[in-house]
DNA sequence: TTACTTACGTA
DNA sequence: CGTACGTAAGTAAA
């Protein structure tokens, strides 16, 4: 029988494979939405679906071990004694690969007593026996044994468990120098770290192959131990019991009982339908795609000998054949009555909404297309031609549509005047909501993630694109309409509520306020750049004066140099580069070792950032004299909006020159001033809510000055009585309390001991016990579901709740004890700005909203609407949310930023 | 030119 | 050893 003749036997370790699939692929990109790790599973499953495809073994089978007890470890008990605890992230997927497994039809194999390796060692030698070619793969070098004429080992490289390199007997003599029955031999004398087992001091690889070349085997350098010369020839002798006990224990057993005969471990066809619910709930729509290719391509990896042997030579390239995605519906270009008809038919035929994608460029409408699932329609934008007027109504009403990333696009139908209205899925939106972290940032991202599909993209190799290959308007809007319901799936309903009640409706209002815009005034920032930088200047002069040369005050590595060595300063934090020169360090290197140096760099740092800060602000003001920022609706995993290009989020306040920025921010010249509101204390609020904590609610609904309340409980005195410094700590404590602040952060904060900061949270939680009680009970929900929920619904997974590492363990216990506090704070300022916008609208009023500061909102207000606008913002924004406690709203008005605040 | 690190502004 | 962001400058690698 050649070789190609005979039956090919694929033997995995699963253990060893999925545990290099977990170190090589990031965690992060491979988390279910219920906090799932997947990527040892992936890892597994992709590099097993490659083997099929590629090898089309006609049997196969998984061995795992059962434990890492075996009867090498009754022997000797360090055995593998230096492994760490395996991570649990890992060992949660193991059942998981198995049930995958057995979906798919691969038997998996175990023993007691034994190792994985052992089973392939034994499957090995059955293989041999009876005329299989045998294909091991196997990450543990002790494998290597197994190699001869009719056994190759696939080993996986540091890269990953895609790429495995292949080890037949050639490739081990080419690597090792050594025939692969020797290498145990080689690993005994050498000793193998990673199992624990400790070899002949000074014998390394090189020492080890050169005996063998010598005396053939481990047997045959012990006989002439005597003869071998030297330190290490005495080291073998002293240390011989190590090589022979290290050969006992790497010798792989090839007869290891196993109730299962060679015949039943042949591939059997994969039944899709087995597959698909648990691949469905791992989010492996890729995998699978990939797998239903290869089962409907022709047979690979699912054949019987046979087959296999008739079709030796076919290479794996007819996988391309394999059914394709389906392909965008070419588009059509309709008018007038047509497109009418068109439109009416669509809008029956996808009553959840039709695809639409506007075309836009530099910030102009310059076509759109519609789509259904069979149809699509695209109406490029001329002058001069008849009008899309049935498009037009129908994008004005409140008719459905489902689009991808749909603020720009609502941005350039302002623009262009044209009313839109029914946005009830943007895509990216739900996709953020099902992974709030890493979210697919496009929609080709969630195609292939949802769809597992490709969205056509033009070469990015070719200059000049061929017609038709990229997709256009009328392909976004039919893949965003197919992809839609698939994300959807892929949410809890308190989501999609999320999704319909409060971010759907947020689109067009933060598209307005993109628009709008906010008045600079241009002339305020140039005098006020020009004063900051003089005054850099001149600090940067007096701070070389006192080290006598020039540095780049804005370099750490130059400021390390000049502290810690020129200087001699005590060293501070250390970061990944060195020593930390941040202000708080600087303020306490200013404390230990007075330095006029050090008071200098800290002013010019102030004035440099400040200036940064004023000229990219400066630098942002549009030819209509305002800043028009952008506002990332789904950058924060929180549920936050983030502001950028540029960020109006961190306009400085609490300096008197950052207050100056402040005031450069004006009304528009058709209005009268502007008006701030924002929500007071509205963390500690929600924080009273959930916790439900009696002592706080009564704080809240006292009416009285919050920190003044807590500290008179806190202190024990009344609130008359309590002093700047009480109230200051209490305060520091209360805000702390959401970030899961510490007694060692809290010392640090306040600059007091540890332990009058561990006495202070004490006293705290003596009287607001239900608020310790719900942050720790928060912890543990979202240990047990993996994530945290805000009142309204958004969850956020946590996956590393359970990790074993502690950083990573405490660093999400603190971001999941503050996640459901800022995310509801966030719900509840998205739901009030959409009500308020509405309002201002329907009530034909000519204010507008134009900022959103977190937990602020800004207005230009016109002329005679100050009272009715501070009326109806107070309202909206203070019952946007039914809470155990009052939602206060403070406001505040003035011709600038500044003075409008209160 | 790009990717990473440090530092720092806001809620 | 306090959460959530975005930006800019310096630095090292490419």
């Amino acid at each position: 029988m050649s070789d190609a003749e005979k039956p090919t036997l694929l033997v995995v370790d699963g253990h060893s494979l999925a545990f290099r699939a977990f170190y090589a692929l990031p965690v992060d990109s491979f988390t279910t939405r219920d906090g799932q790790h997947t990527n040892a599973i992936h890892g597994f499953l992709s590099m097993l679906l490659l083997l099929l495809q590629n090898e089309k073994p006609t049997h196969i089978a998984v061995a795992f071990d059962i434990s890492r007890a075996s009867f090498r470890t009754r022997e000797y008990p360090e055995y593998k004694g230096t492994r760490g605890e395996t991570p649990v992230e890992f060992k949660g997927q193991v059942p998981l690969l198995q049930d995958a497994l057995k979906a798919m039809g691969v038997r998996t194999l175990e023993k007691e007593d034994y190792e994985a390796d052992d089973i392939l060692a034994t499957l090995a030698a059955r293989g041999r026996a009876e005329g299989y070619r045998v294909l091991l793969v196997s990450g543990d070098r002790d494998t290597i044994q197994l190699v001869n004429d009719d056994v190759t080992l696939l080993y996986p490289n540091t890269q990953g468990v895609s790429q495995l390199k292949r080890y037949d007997t050639d490739a081990v003599v080419e690597r090792y120098g050594i025939r692969p029955e020797q290498y145990p031999d080689v690993a005994a004398l050498v000793g193998e770290s990673s199992d624990n087992l400790i070899g002949i001091t000074k014998v390394g690889e090189k020492t080890a192959v050169k005996w063998l070349g010598l005396y053939g085997s481990l047997d045959g350098i012990l006989e002439h131990a005597e003869e071998i010369k030297g330190v290490v020839g005495q080291n073998l002798r002293d240390e011989k019991e190590n090589a022979i006990r290290n050969r006992r224990l790497n010798r792989l057993v090839t007869d290891v009982e196993l109730d299962v005969a060679l015949d039943e471990l042949e591939a059997k066809p994969i039944d899709i339908d087995a597959v698909q619910p648990l691949f469905e709930r791992l989010e492996f729509r890729t995998l699978f795609e990939r797998m239903k290719k290869i089962v409907a391509g022709n047979g690979n990896g699912n054949g019987n000998g046979k087959r296999a042997a008739a079709a030796p030579a076919a290479p794996a390239t007819p996988a391309a054949d394999a059914p394709a995605a389906p392909a965008a519906p070419t588009p059509r270009r309709l008018l007038d009555e047509e497109l009418a008809a068109w439109i009416e038919r669509a809008v029956v035929a996808e009553p959840a909404g039709l695809g639409l994608s506007i075309e836009v460029l530099d910030g102009a409408v310059i076509g759109a297309g519609i789509a259904t699932a069979a149809e699509s329609v695209h109406l490029p934008w001329q002058q001069g031609r008849s009008d899309y007027a049935p498009f037009e109504a129908w994008l004005a009403s409140d008719a459905p549509k489902i689009m991808t990333d749909a603020k720009p696009q609502l941005k350039a139908l302002m623009r262009s005047g044209l009313a839109f209205d029914g946005l009830v899925v943007d895509t990216l939106v739900a996709g953020w909501l099902v992974r709030p972290i890493l979210a697919e940032k496009t929609l080709a991202d969630l195609v292939d993630r949802y769809l597992g599909e490709t969205v056509p993209q033009a070469d990015p190799a070719q200059l000049v694109p061929e017609e038709g290959t990229d997709a256009g308007a009328p392909e976004y809007a039919w893949y965003s309409l197919r992809v839609a319901p698939v994300v959807l799936r892929a949410l809890p309903e308190s989501s999609r509520q999320l999704l319909a009640d409060v971010e759907m409706p947020l689109v067009p209002v933060l598209a307005a306020m993109e628009v709008r815009g906010v008045t600079v005034d241009h002339d305020e920032l140039t005098s006020l750049s020009a004063e900051l930088g003089a005054r850099a200047a001149g600090l940067a002069e007096a701070a070389f004066a006192e080290i006598g040369r020039e540095v780049n005050l804005g370099s750490p590595k130059q400021l390390q140099e000049v502290l810690f060595d020129q200087l001699g300063m005590p060293k501070t934090r250390a970061t990944k580069t060195g020593y930390t020169t941040d202000a708080s360090a600087l303020a306490d290197l200013q404390e230990s070792n007075p330095h006029p140096f050090l008071g200098y760099l800290l002013e010019h740092r102030d004035a440099t950032k400040l200036r940064q800060i004023v000229e990219s602000l400066d630098k942002s003001i549009a030819a209509d004299g305002r800043i028009h920022t952008s506002y990332g609706q789904i950058g924060a995993a929180t549920g936050r909006m983030s502001s950028n290009d540029p960020n109006l989020q961190n306009i400085p306040i609490r300096t008197e020159d950052g207050r100056r920025i402040r005031k450069a921010f004006r009304h528009g010249p058709e209005y009268t001033e502007l008006l701030t509101a924002d929500y007071s204390q509205i963390e500690m609020r929600i924080m009273a809510h959930l916790s439900g904590d009696p002592g706080l609610i009564e704080a809240f609904n006292a009416g009285e000055d919050l920190h003044r309340f807590v500290g008179a409980r806190v202190f024990g005195v009344d609130p008359a009585d309590v002093t700047p410094v009480m109230r200051t700590k209490v305060k520091a404590m209360s805000y702390g309390l959401a970030y899961g602040l510490s007694a060692f952060g809290l010392s640090k904060q306040l600059r007091i001991d540890r332990a009058e900061a561990t006495q202070l949270m004490k006293e705290y939680f003596e009287r607001f016990g239900a608020v310790r009680d719900y942050l720790r009970m928060v912890v543990e929900q979202a240990k047990i579901d993996g994530y945290t929920e805000t009142i309204f619904g958004r969850r956020r997974p946590f996956p590393d709740l359970n990790s074993p590492n502690r950083v990573l363990r405490e660093n999400a216990e603190r971001a999941a004890l503050n996640s459901p506090i800022q995310g509801s704070a966030a719900d509840i300022i998205k739901i009030a700005m959409s009500r308020v916008e509405n309002d201002l609208v329907a009530q034909g009023m000519a204010s507008r909203m134009l900022l959103t500061v977190h937990d602020e909102l800004i207005f230009e207000v016109a002329a005679g609407e100050s009272e009715t606008l501070e009326a109806l913002v107070r309202d909206r924004m203070a019952n946007a949310a039914e809470l155990l406690v009052p939602l206060d709203v403070q406001i505040g008005r003035g011709a600038n930023w500044e003075d409008a605040a209160h």
